[in-house]
Formats: structure tokens, sequence, C-alpha cells
DNA sequence: CTGAATCCCTGCCGATACTG
DNA sequence: CAGTATCGGCAGGGATTCAG
């Protein structure tokens, strides 16, 4: 059953696994970082369905304002996991979608929901 | 290679991967929140390679203050991850280890180090 | 030794109004 | 349609000091 190794007590032999205070090279940082921030992970939700306008992703969040959609976007696209493409003419269109890095998010994200589910009994 | 049927683009039939906005008790949300915060990853990971006092914890993460390890130590206590046990006599002596469910948390670090190790190209 | 109390500063995020 | 500009509230987190 087991499909990997168990290295359980043990990141990887880098020396980035024994830093003694934050570092944003960590890579454990890196990801935190990229999905740091109220709606982040719902964002990726709706793309990892496919890719959207900025009005469907308002509409599939209701509740999220124009000022955080707009600096969600920009921060996933700076940390390389949203594409945008600018459809020329008008009015404009803007189509967001996952990077090959973004739709790597997926297994990341299923581990959190499955360690998330498990009962909060010690 | 694979060793996981790829299901992507979906995470579970689960109602809690439908919401329309942030929810608490997302499972992917309380896993974030157990990880939410400055120094908690490092504490964590201090804490997969055995049980630890206050003092050695201090002496791990030598940056860390006071007022920021016992609240990280007690939002993981709160969260599951982390138990505490008091030695009666004194001088008062605490060790902290993690329960089982923090050590399911490590995993879910290996993803995050995994995404994160990829180079940052899009 | 293991914390709790207090102060302060910074950055997130929501609301509203406005622009190419 | 797809954003930007500005303002304000509030929580995170660091330094310092005090307590069980």
């Amino acid at each position: 059953m087991a499909h990997q190794t168990v290295r359980h007590p043990g990141l990887p032999d880098d020396p980035r696994a024994r830093v003694t205070e934050p570092a944003p090279d960590c890579p454990v940082e890196i990801a935190l970082a990229a999905l740091h921030g109220r709606w982040t992970t719902l964002v990726v939700r709706e793309l990892l369905q496919g890719d959207r306008s900025f009005s469907e992703l308002r509409a599939a969040l209701p509740v999220l304002s124009d000022k955080v959609l707009t600096d969600r976007l920009a921060r996933l696209a700076e940390a390389g996991v949203v594409a945008r493409e600018r459809t020329p003419g008008w009015p404009p269109r803007v189509r967001y979608s996952l990077t090959p890095r973004g739709r790597g998010l997926g297994p990341v994200l299923q581990a959190l929901w499955d360690w998330g589910a498990q009962a909060a009994s010690s």
C-alpha cells in the first residue's frame, strides 16, 4: 500500500531544511506564500476547473471584492501560478488560467484537504 | 511512474469543496489555519525530530521571541497538533511533543516542500 | 523555567468611488 | 469589462517587562 519510502521524521537533506528563522527561499515558505491570503485557495480551485475571465471569477465568488480579486490574481501571477491572456479589441477581455506550475498545486491542496478532513481528535 | 490515479482537476466530491466563500470548516482552511503564522512550520519541524522543552525550542530558533513561541504552541495545541506535558515539581518543566495528528503533518509539509522546490519558471 | 501583560507598528482586507 | 485609488478597521507579531 505504502507507495513512498517512509521518511516522515526528516525533510530532505537540504540546507534549507535547517534554517533557524523564516527564510523566503525555503520551499515550504514559497508554497505557503503562494497560497497565502484569504480567498487565494478558492481562486485556485476555480481555475483548476478551467480558465476563467475576471467576471466569471467574480460570479463564482460573489462576496469577493474587485480589489481583493485583482490582488490575488496579481500575486498568483507573480508566483508563477496563474497566466493572464488579454484578447485585444473592445471590450477588453482577459482570460486567467493555471500554468503547469499552478496545476501542480492540485496534489498540494489534496494533501491539505486530506489532513484537514481528519477529525481534530488528538 | 505515476503512482496515483490522476484526479487533479477535482477535489473530493464533498459539499465543502464547493463553497463560494472562505469557510472555517473547509478541510483546506483547517490545515492552512494550523500552519498559519510566521515561525509555525519551523516549530513543527523541530518537534518532528522529537519532543522538546520550551527552552530547547528557544535555543533552536534563537530569533523567535517568547511571546510568539508561546502563541504558536498554544495555537498548535488547540489545533490538536501539539501535546503539552508538565512534569510536577520545581523548577517547572514542560515537554512539547507532536500528537499523532501532528505527525500527520509530515506528508503535508513534504508536499509543500516538493512544490516550492520546483523552479518558479511558469 | 515557563510563560502572561502591555505597547506599538505594520500589513491585510473590505468598502466605496473612479478610469481605460 | 477589467481593473485602480483611497481610506479605515483590525489582527499579526516583535520588544519589553512582569509573574507563577
